[in-house]
DNA sequence: CCTTGGCGTTAGTTGACCCTAATGCTGAGC
DNA sequence: GCTCAGCATTAGGGTCAACTAACGCCAAGG
């Protein structure tokens, strides 16, 4: 079987997979668990020896069908119980990514489908990231629109909001930034920064920020 | 931090001492955990280090203050677990143990919290089994009796079901003999079996299944 | 084309948790 | 009081997943 730490990293490969170009570097990986680059290799030899990826010498790693497969497990796991502690055991939807980032390890099949059936077999977590399916199709890799892209005058509907920071989650959640959301840009600083309203209020945000922010159109969102 | 593995031996150290009279021996310990006596042997220098539980050469392990905390929680997480999955996501009741079983080192204190004001502080868990308070206090350590040790024309009520054989409990429950049931004793055979009327259908057990069935008097259960 | 800095891999170490084999203790029966 | 069986501990090893230190590759700049 799979250790945690295995999950985690062909989580992190898939993650890093999707938003970069080529294959992922074992540095980046590294960077990313926040482990050094030795730890991160040799992990890569175990997971190429059983089959989850597929490296080239000094060239980057790749998820196999099998190592997208278990990504895609964990990922379902983590978002369905993100979605079940904050709708029915009422966690506040900014604090729920530690608890489902642990369990998403250790819940049985069987969990995963009464939780699913228990929430209506849901399509979005509460941050709008997709939930894969239970047959664990490939999710859709297009990269979709983020605030940062969008200029003064903008209108557009927040779609996902990045789940990665806990204090950045809760503190847009404060200021209202959260799915479903209707945000106008006012003002693009160039220093790196953008001001929106949001539900009459006006709230500034850095780059790095608005960058994790992906929105739809107000058109979009009327469907 | 405690791993898994500590939690599970300070779990099995209590009920060891719970049932026995005198400290844990090293050998029933590695029955229990299905390990051998030197693994069982050196686990314990471990936790009599970090202050878990005292030992005297040759002579058997106690708790200390501090393992029998440990061993309350993991028992209450466990107990919260079980009670959770059969009452809100609709697990059958003989099925739940294995995943109370791993989930119970994982979650946090938090999702304690959730889950047992989900259940309106439930006391006891779907087994009949007491469920350690938020607090932790000592559960009361007297015996009870047994379904075994009742006679012929006796009339009582299942509380307790032992949970440690999934199968059984299966098989258990099937019959009906679930807690709060009440059961009449028929018959008492002298090669290790009883007879026993439950819902009005006749059933024969086996004294090592008695055993682990812990019964209350009709009067008592009135109460 | 050769150096050099950065990244990747290899080698060796540690800690947790398991094993088997050998040795040490203890108490019950002679 | 001695023996010996049974249990406990010690010794020695293995695996897994992390680490640090050392070494190898490679591409960009001189
Ligand atoms: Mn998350
Ligand atoms: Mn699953
Ligand atoms: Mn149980
Ligand atoms: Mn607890």
């Amino acid at each position: 079987m799979l250790s945690a730490k295995m999950e985690d990293y062909l989580k992190a490969i898939y993650r890093l997979q999707r938003d970069g170009d080529g294959p992922v570097t074992t540095s980046a990986l590294a960077d990313a668990l926040d482990v050094t680059s030795p730890t991160a290799s040799s992990m890569l030899d175990t997971l190429e020896e059983r089959g989850f990826v597929e490296r080239e010498k000094y060239q980057g790693t790749r998820l196999t069908r099998d190592g997208e497969t278990v990504a895609l497990e964990v990922i379902r796991h983590h978002r369905l119980l993100e979605t079940y502690l904050t709708e029915q055991l009422g966690f506040d939807w900014t604090e729920v990514h530690d608890e489902a980032d642990r369990l998403e390890h250790h819940i049985s099949e069987e969990f995963e489908r009464r939780v699913a059936a228990a929430l209506d077999d849901p399509v979005v977590d509460p941050h709008g990231d997709p939930i894969p399916s239970e047959t664990l199709e490939p999710l859709d890799g297009t990269p979709g629109i983020t605030l940062a892209e969008q200029e003064p005058g903008d209108v557009v509907v927040v779609e996902r909001v990045s789940d990665r920071d806990p204090e950045e989650l809760s503190y847009l959640s404060k200021q209202g930034i959260t799915p479903d959301q209707r945000v106008e840009v006012l003002d693009v600083a160039p220093i790196g920064m953008m001001t929106v309203r949001v539900d009459g209020d006006e709230v500034s945000l850095p780059d790095r920020v608005t960058e994790m922010i992906q929105v739809i159109t107000v058109e979009e969102a009327e469907l």
